[in-house]
DNA sequence: GATAGATGTTAGGTTAAGTCACATTCACCG
DNA sequence: CGGTGAATGTGACTTAACCTAACATCTATC
């Protein structure tokens, strides 16, 4: 009897099934896998395999590209490396504040233009 | 934005995923398919995709097999047909009583000997 | 207009899964 | 005992799904 439990967390999912939940393409979600962004197991015979959690975490990407965010950020974002030129409390919050994701229609990556309005 | 909610309805599972899953092996799992106990969908290449539900279905009949059920009675318990033989409801509590399944030491099916103790 | 980031596309190779047929095991039954 | 049917194993062969790697494309930035 196998733990069906922790199903969250287990890899179970082909890529072609993560294809179809988060409408990204094989090779997006390979590239950000390179990127080190996902890390799903393989079987025996090589195949990704990818957790319900992979899936949310492929979908946060996808959304803050959308964002405008650049893949380099995006990875800042999850790991945070400490003390950076941007402060990690307003990074943060950036993330959190997904909720008004409108302003996506901007160029070139948030992370290099600060976030402050200066007028 | 797919619907991630409906997962345990959801067709996401290839058959190989399902084998750790369940333990049992492809064999077993397509001849019970066979034997209408599970209905998997189909990909657009004709592979087999299974819900948690399903998986949930495999584990049931598993038991129920181990249990001492035919497959052909663990098909009359998940579809029951209206007034037969055995009364729907002792069948229905045996099933609930998967409890106390001990006694799978036993030959035959289940259903063929009837449930009643009769000394 | 060269560069870098993100993605598309194609080619060639391997694994996972499909069907189908035949063999095996075992309890049952006349 | 020999035959039968239910459940499963196994092997042959075919195809879908996935893999890597290389090269092309598009776009924003310098």
């Amino acid at each position: 009897m196998p733990d069906i439990g922790d199903l969250r967390t287990r890899c179970v999912l082909p890529i072609g099934t993560v294809i179809q939940l988060t409408d990204l393409t094989a090779r997006q979600i390979r590239y950000y896998e390179a990127q080190d962004l996902v890390h799903p197991e393989r079987t025996a015979g090589n195949h990704r395999m990818y957790s319900l959690n992979h899936v949310d975490t492929l979908l946060e990407i996808k959304g803050q590209l959308a964002d405008g965010f650049s893949l380099a950020d995006i990875k800042q974002l999850m790991h945070p490396r400490h003390h950076e030129p941007n402060s990690d409390e307003e990074v943060r919050q950036m993330l959190r504040d997904e909720l008004m994701n409108q302003s996506r229609l901007n160029q070139g990556s948030k992370l290099q233009q600060g976030f402050g309005f200066r007028p």
